[in-house]
DNA sequence: TTGTAGGCGTTATCAG
DNA sequence: CTGATAACGCCTACAA
């Protein structure tokens, strides 16, 4: 920081008055002469006065600093939730601390016991796939620090939530591959955790189900992790085997990628030998040949809304908050060729 | 943050000692008795004692902020730039804002102004491509505030650059095209900038001279920015000519994959009709049909570089640094299917 | 070897 | 209507 800043005494000693009554003058004190507060706000305006954060900091035991800690950003629902909290935050006297779990657990155990450390007012979290406990949040919730959990639930955990709805886009999804006419839909899963329900799965499930067509074991594969990597051998597991399914439903666009990549090398058509969906619908899923149906999330207003909650919990500190909000946003199903067995053999429908 | 942190008065009284003993205990201070020190620290390591990060910042006047302005996130270059700056921040005093500009000059002009009104320490940079005056970042300068640039350089400005050979990148990759026997070789270039000198264009046109082709004026189109969209515009002005080429080298991945993406729509095969290569290697770029071929850039080590280099300005503070490091990376062209053309039509190398 | 005092910039309380 | 004082938590001359 420079040192040339203009302070509340240099402004006093021009003016002949107390600190205090430069700092009460800027704040419109009302039992203040008016000429008074108009000529310090006149030199304020002249010297381009601004307050010391790190004073006031000191001063109202706050640091004005907010951690986001994320899985990793180099994926599109996450930059645009970042970029949505970002904008939210930027109007505001608080910085934005971006931390990266790498999905691991240990590494977010680690992260979220440097933030106190750190001394940060709140945080924005999305849980890594491989965390099961949720302590290390507790913990920081039991020392004054609000949480709002967004995109991965913390099952039992009570903290703010905004949410997606993974069940019904999952839902969706299998009901739409159902109606184009197929059979055997398998679903390559996210990563298996123990304690957080999957919803993305659970809405494959009852989907099936629904439409009386049989769970079949083998069709339902657990990929390692998120990466493109991780799509290769679960699409490869179903694609060679003696009855390959009809349809795969992956839990995001990188790992369907991935399926349709194994689906190419084995020479089955896309979608007509197989229908592929993904979930996050990723800008570059439309240029693909065929084009990637997806599940699409609102990222960029889900990353605002958590920001907005946080922000609203830190200005009413000490109001001891008991009530949570739990907000859950609507995925969307966006069909394109992958899926489109109907539109692309027969062309009766769109 | 929370109230119930311990402080150094708080250790003072509990051991009757002053708090200047206790401070000075803290850091090891030659002139106090070994018991003293034991005895303080043991009980600051009992009481987990951890400076107040606002005092401090107080009586140093710094913020322990350092800012990133970059025009987007959602993109995999600045991904992991940012990824690599973080993993070095992470580890320090430090916290790190997130800024983004949009690839907008007025926002990024915002954005740096905003940057000393909120005092921060030291400034990551990548202009927005439509910035062509640089005063904003001279001011903040002035304003002792160091800047170091990255991935896009300020030509005139004199600050620490860390850049990519987006020169040699070009080169390397329209030498590759000539010899896979592309004649006419056309240029998807990124935002027509006034000032900066646009160093993918030069490499392309280098090449060109060396290998004693031609430079075809209506092969050379500017997109309007950086998204798929942007590229389907030039893309279909080059591909739909009366005479297109046999190749299109693109200024990133996005608008190569729209050129596929239209090549696609036009029926022309890849690569034999038309040779793509695109800049940034994005991870799905291997699983396109067919795989894309482009140029990789070292996002995450130039962002630990930018990261070190800035923070090695602020611990120097003080010493008036008048030399600027200016560090390049060399990047790496990856072949793959959509330019090779060669290996395609007569497999006679790789 | 340790304590005292003053200051970093701001605000709140109490006087006047 | 305005000023003096203390306080936030820490550090560092200067004293002792």
């Amino acid at each position: 920081m420079d040192k040339s800043r203009v302070t509340i005494k240099d402004m006093a000693m021009k003016l002949n008055l107390s600190t205090s009554t430069v700092s009460r003058a800027l704040k419109d004190h009302h039992a203040l002469k008016k000429e008074t507060i108009r000529m310090v706000k006149n030199l304020a305006h002249k010297l381009n006065f601004i307050p010391n954060i790190a004073a006031l900091n000191l001063l109202n035991k706050r640091t004005n600093r907010i951690a986001i800690v994320v899985p990793e950003i180099t994926n599109y629902f996450f930059s645009m939730a970042l970029t949505g909290i970002q904008n939210v935050i930027a109007s505001t006297e608080y910085t934005l601390m971006v931390c990266l779990s790498n999905e691991s657990y240990q590494e977010e155990v680690d992260i979220i016991e440097n933030l106190w450390r750190i001394q940060i007012d709140g945080v924005l979290v999305s849980r890594s796939s491989k965390t099961n406990n949720f302590d290390h949040f507790r913990q920081l919730q039991s020392k004054g620090i609000p949480i709002v959990l967004f995109d991965r639930d913390c099952k039992g955990l009570e903290a703010d939530k905004v949410l997606v709805d993974d069940y019904l886009g999952a839902f969706q999804a299998i009901e739409y591959l159902i109606k184009s006419g197929c059979k055997t839909i398998a679903h390559i899963a996210g990563v298996k955790n123990l304690l957080t329900k999957n919803q993305r799965l659970q809405g494959y499930l009852d989907a099936l189900k629904k439409h009386g067509l049989p769970v079949i074991e083998k069709n339902i594969v657990h990929a390692k992790g998120f990466t493109y990597e991780d799509g290769i051998k679960p699409a490869k597991l179903l694609l060679n085997s003696k009855h390959p399914p009809d349809a795969i439903f992956a839990a995001n666009d990188r790992l369907a990628i991935s399926a349709m990549y194994i689906a190419n090398k084995l020479n089955l058509r896309i979608p007509d030998d197989i229908s592929i969906i993904g979930f996050d619908d990723e800008p570059h899923s439309i240029y693909l040949n065929p084009a990637l149906s997806s599940v699409w999330q609102p990222g960029y207003g889900m990353g605002m809304l958590s920001a907005r909650i946080l922000l609203k919990h830190l200005s009413e500190k000490g109001a001891l908050v008991n009530e949570f909000r739990h907000e859950v946003f609507k995925p969307e199903l966006i069909t394109r060729a992958s899926s489109n067995k109907i539109l692309t053999s027969s062309k009766n429908k769109g």
